[in-house]
DNA sequence: TTGACATGCAGTTGTTTAACTGCATGTTTA
DNA sequence: TAAACATGCAGTTAAACAACTGCATGTCAA
């Protein structure tokens, strides 16, 4: 879980993740095309979505593809972002007052 | 949006979110007991996450108040999660024949 | 009004991270 | 089989990060 949460951390990686939606299936040339990086930081950071299991990859030949696996992200959603739309009516009232009594979080 | 993902990149953060979510209103003082760490070093986490909007605060004399506030983590569900929920099914397709071929990620 | 308390802010240090360079390995193609 | 190609792996470096110590500021209670 806290592999997921910090391969999605990086913004270059999401970057990543949003291609491989579109276009799966490209290679590590592809990844890198009109960006500035260069082949072996994208490298590293396909080893640590691949380490997350964000990204699956296949060879062909020469060639590795990469994939996107939606299934740990679902896992966040349905573990952890649920818990935290399910907020008790207790604590969205506490959180109300908190904002409604002029709080901005300095002190006075 | 990246300074959410990077608030919840870190398990202490996570965990304090926990905290909050059970028990509305605790103070820095609450948030470290029963842990090994430091005042100071909660104290930085909390900064993370209030620059984040994850938590939010109020002064009640010498005490500051905590409170989590789910709605940038319903933003991160809605605007970022969904899109890969969604997954379109000719990339699901791509995924399962990358895995039906037996594609370990390993060069062969 | 003074001492105990809750927290903030500044500075130090060790670890992690992300970028780079250089070289090695396996694959295709001429 | 040799050259071009796609990628991996090792090592270096600079920046970011997370923990700590020490000191300052504001609040409560005797």
């Amino acid at each position: 879980m806290d592999l997921i949460f910090k391969a999605l951390a990086d913004a270059t990686r999401r970057e990543m993740l949003d291609k491989l939606l579109d276009q799966p299936g490209l290679t590590l040339g592809d990844l890198i095309a009109g960006t500035e990086m260069r082949r072996q930081s994208a490298s590293k950071h396909v080893q640590i979505l691949e380490a997350a299991g964000l990204v699956v990859t296949e060879w062909q030949g020469r060639e590795k593809k990469h994939f996107l696996n939606p299934v740990p992200i679902q896992e966040i959603n349905r573990r952890w972002v649920d818990k935290y739309s399910r907020t008790r009516a207790d604590a969205i009232l506490n959180l109300k007052q908190a904002l409604e009594a002029g709080s901005t979080g300095k002190r006075k």
